[in-house]
DNA sequence: ATCGGCTCGCGCAA
DNA sequence: TGCGCGAAGCCGAT
């Protein structure tokens, strides 16, 4: 008996009776194979219609300020997922744009019958979906495959802060943090031969900025994420309650990175994180990280068109700021002086160049560099572009609801008291 | 260092 | 309508 994708997982984005043939799931949000209820579903349809199933990636040439550093990060993690879907008998596709540019023709080309998507609340994503819906005649359905508990089920409205989601979240867990069923081939081959993706062609097609490089210590791939897991759980879980609030000390998980590209599945690290016994605060604090203050930025981005500028904030907070957009400043950087580190204070350079060379910065670090970037700059808007461009420059785990979240709450308050 | 008063909107109980 | 409460609170008095 097979489990099926939970109806309250998905969203149609173009309702429509599918005609036979084949089923495609446009991968954006979540790459991996492993527990992916967006490819567990398209496999699920593939079946119920007895159609070939692929999997699309579309390979936009620039992503916000993604640079080299995260394109290369995402590229190797493709590259596995292309090798990985042959045993499924599940062609892999790169097209070189942006889905609403490439996808129409494809599936014109394949007579592909229906459209699966991922779920991202980012505006971009968001645009992609509406664009290409009313580019093609096939039915177009979203799974929110990000989730432990689907965005769009757990509210339908912007949550004030942590404490108003977190007990709807915990009331839905014990429905939603269940096993995922295993991928299994796919029966009917689609038709065709394919030609090897030619990744370098790939990469030289991008239109970013390559003098930030891919870095050396965190490893690409959901093999690679598994791993990370896997030490966590063995080495790191016990001391996260005691150590993760101290960044002179490794005492947090890692696992942003590959959260962030879908390279591994926050319901997987909980179902393993819960698997663990004699570590309840570790694990309780841990979860309350991954799955409540996450899914709280999923929600944020979602219903919050503006989560990355000042009409994103609480009327209070817009007050306060524009209550001292004149104060005197002790010290004002231009962007490039904070890029480059050059402020007077040796913690936020710290922080600041940590983020540059290792494509990560300590969580705890994080709220002090954005806070700073508000107080050093001559305007909120200022400092929020500012706060963005770096986030998503540089960190592996940027152009993430995390990240535009984290950020209002550190310059707008957002999530927080008033 | 510690303490108490304070913000203001949400959501539950009554 | 009252009341308790909030991610890593804020601020001034002692």
């Amino acid at each position: 008996m097979k489990i099926a994708a939970d109806h309250r997982r998905i969203y149609n984005i173009k309702p429509g009776k599918p005609s036979p043939g084949p089923v495609l799931y446009w991968m954006s949000r979540d790459q991996r194979l492993a527990d992916n209820w967006a490819l567990l579903y398209a496999r699920q349809l593939a079946e119920r219609y007895k159609s070939p199933l692929g999997v699309v990636f579309c390979l936009a040439t620039k992503f916000l300020d993604a640079s080299w550093r995260q394109y290369h990060f995402m590229i190797e993690g493709l590259k596995e997922i292309e090798s990985g879907l042959k045993k499924f008998n599940i062609p892999f596709f790169l097209l070189l744009g942006s889905a609403p540019e490439v996808l129409p023709a494809f599936i014109k080309k394949h007579g592909v019958a229906q459209l699966i998507t991922d779920f991202s609340p980012l505006k971009i994503k968001q645009s992609w979906d509406a664009k290409l819906a009313i580019k093609i005649d096939i039915p177009v359905s979203e799974v929110d495959a990000h989730n432990v508990i689907p965005a769009r089920y757990i509210s339908d409205k912007k949550e004030f802060a942590a404490y108003t989601i977190r007990p709807k979240i915990h009331r839905a867990l014990g429905e939603f943090l269940t096993e995922f069923p295993k991928i299994e081939a796919n029966k009917f081959d689609w038709p065709g031969k394919f030609l090897k993706i030619d990744w370098a062609n790939a990469a030289q097609s991008l239109k970013i900025n390559m003098s930030v490089q891919p870095v050396s210590d965190i490893q690409p791939g959901e093999k690679a994420a598994r791993a990370a897991l896997d030490k966590f759980l063995r080495d790191g879980l016990k001391k996260y309650e005691a150590d993760r609030n101290d960044p002179t000390r490794d005492g947090q998980s890692g696992l942003s990175p590959y959260l962030h590209f879908g390279q591994i599945s926050a319901q997987r690290i909980a179902l393993e994180v819960n698997k663990t016994r004699g570590h309840e605060k570790s694990s309780s604090a841990f979860l309350e990280e991954l799955i409540v203050r996450r899914e709280l930025a999923d929600n944020f981005c979602l219903y919050e068109p503006n989560y990355d500028s000042f009409d994103g904030f609480h009327d209070w907070a817009r007050t306060t700021l524009n209550n001292h957009r004149h104060d005197k400043r002790t010290h004002a950087y231009t962007r490039s002086q904070l890029e480059r580190a050059k402020t007077h204070d040796d913690l936020w350079n710290a922080a600041q160049t940590e983020m540059v060379l290792t494509g990560k910065m300590h969580g705890f670090m994080r709220m002090y560099w954005a806070k700073k970037i508000l107080e050093w700059t001559t305007s909120p808007e200022q400092a929020l572009d500012i706060a963005i461009y770096l986030n998503d420059k540089y960190e592996l785990d940027g152009r993430d609801p995390n990240g535009y979240a984290g950020i209002a709450w550190a310059i707008g308050g957002v999530h927080d008291r008033a």
